[in-house]
RNA sequence: GGAGAAAUACCCAAGUGGUGAAGGGGCUCCCCUGCUAAGGGAGUAGGGCGUGAAAGCGUCGCGAGGGUUCAAAUCCCUCUUUCUCCGCCA
């Protein structure tokens, strides 16, 4: 949600930076300066009426008292009465209307942000180079397979296309993966939360996910009367609705939240044939983290999680790279995203594993997060963002194509080892499945 | 899942239709006192919205949303949450 006073006083500021992330709020703009117009007159009508009806509410037990004649000043309350609910009931109205074309807005992109889509990404920074092979080398899927860590077979069978199985080692690969980043993240001050997985409509609302998103998360059925759910399609939305309708007071900022949830997805027509395995899925397993911040401390807070992030990928001794995306890339919710993309070799091509992004204060005007600032006494809106650390599910795939050996084998990352028994290679003998 | 009770400020809590939502604790300031404790006094209902340069003024506000009424913390309906008992259960 963007703040109306700004529309209200630089119209075609908002128009120009929308436009760079592809939008034209040409007429919303419009629609919105005008519903905000009318509804500030209804407002100020409806006071004066409500400012005359509680000074004649007033009168009647007085006079009653005095044992006057009440029955004009009764009727004339009674009129008022009616008057005041036509004027509320419009002024709903016109709140509804106005509500609606605000939450439809997307997030001003960050000045210093290119213009335009995935074409104008800019590479920041690359770390490593891509793997040589002296062997012909296998794809992850292969590889999982072979090795017996993913079950997609019996994945299909259980739950149908996109879905898979972590068995035996591959599932302690993942888990091993997990640990492995949270345990960083504990090391680095970040309060380790364990959310719901289902979700009430209003949180899918607060991190900007909804209204436009609906159909991409998997909603459950409901008995009739009974509150929605869906399942969460990342951490992010639980995290950032944690304080909703909060005031937080400006010490307890930042505050620093790190949760690993299962994330579900539809993915409806996204399914690409270089997609395959577990690149793509259903439901895939990620650490997210999300800061809550003072305004001047986002940007801070933004470059603290990149490099939380591309620490992690470091540590397991990949190969990547750290993009800056372009406006029209950047999700709606986001001023400003960072993704860290990791090298997979059978793709030929780099994959997202991580994707920081500042919402400034976006977020915390939908959810109406604010903290109280010590030396004003004012409240603020919050700056939230987040960023994860990391999708595992992609992680994997990455670490048995650029570990494996020309026997098949694949080594360990060195850092989580000690969360397998030591275990340094991982060989066919070790799981049949 | 069934039955019952409750929700008022930072905390406890009074308030069953009528002008400003009691009181206490805590907190802040002041006084008294070598210091501390104790005591005395004052302040302390949030957060929006509208208007205004500001001070201010107006309006909303007693879990949320509706309704009845000239008038609702108070009466009625729906919902949410919490507690107690029963059932079920990892």
């Amino acid at each position: 949600m963007l703040d109306i006073r700004l529309i209200r006083e630089n119209p075609d500021e908002i128009i120009a930076r929308l436009a760079a992330k592809g939008r034209d709020a040409k007429e919303d703009i419009a629609k919105i300066l005008e519903l905000d117009r009318e509804r500030r007159s209804l407002i100020q009508k409806t006071d004066e009426l409500k400012a005359r009806q509680n000074k004649v509410s007033k009168e009647i037990p007085r006079m009653k008292k005095a044992g006057e004649d009440v029955s004009a000043i009764v009727l004339e309350s009674r009129q008022l009465s009616d008057e005041i609910k036509d004027n509320d009931n419009l002024r709903k109205e016109t709140e509804e209307k106005l509500n609606e074309v605000m939450a439809g807005l997307p997030n001003l992109p960050d000045p210093d942000l290119k213009p335009g889509g995935k074409e104008n990404n800019e590479v920041l920074r690359m770390f490593g180079s891509p793997k040589q092979f002296d062997f012909e080398p296998k794809n992850h899927v292969d590889l999982c397979t072979d090795l017996g860590l993913i079950d997609y077979p019996r994945g299909a069978k259980l739950s149908g296309s996109g879905f898979w199985i972590y068995r035996g080692m591959g599932a302690r690969l993942e888990w091993a993966l997990l640990n492995y980043f949270i345990e960083t993240h504990l090391n680095d001050g970040y309060e380790l939360v364990m959310v719901p997985h289902m979700l009430g409509g209003q949180a899918g609302y607060v991190s900007g996910q909804f209204p436009k998103f609906k159909d991409e998360v998997y909603w459950l059925k409901n008995d009739e009367g009974e509150r929605e759910h869906f399942m969460l399609p990342t951490a992010e939305t639980a995290l950032v609705s944690l304080h909703m309708d909060e005031i937080l007071t400006e010490k307890e900022l930042p505050r620093k939240y790190v949760a690993y949830t299962p994330c579900f997805r539809k993915e409806a027509g996204s399914h690409r044939t270089d997609e395959r395995g577990m690149i793509r899925g259903h439901q895939f397993n990620k650490v997210e983290m999300v800061q809550y911040t003072r305004p001047e401390d986002s940007d801070k807070a933004f470059e603290e999680l990149v490099g939380k992030a591309e620490a992690l990928v470091k540590g397991l001794g990949f190969h990547f790279r750290t993009v800056k995306l372009a406006a029209e890339d950047c999700s709606a919710s986001m001023a400003r995203t960072y993704d860290i993309e990791i090298h997979i070799p059978s793709m030929n091509g780099y994959k997202e594993v991580s994707s920081v992004s500042n919402a400034r204060d976006y977020q915390a005007r939908r959810g109406n997060i604010r903290f109280r600032r010590e030396e004003t006494g004012k409240t603020e809106f919050v700056h939230t963002l987040n960023g994860s650390g990391l999708a595992t599910s992609r992680i994997l795939p990455a670490i048995v194509e650029q570990n494996q050996q020309k026997d098949g084998s694949v080594l360990v990352p060195e850092v989580l080892r000690k969360y397998l028994g030591g275990i340094e290679v991982l060989t066919k003998d070790m799981n049949h499945i």
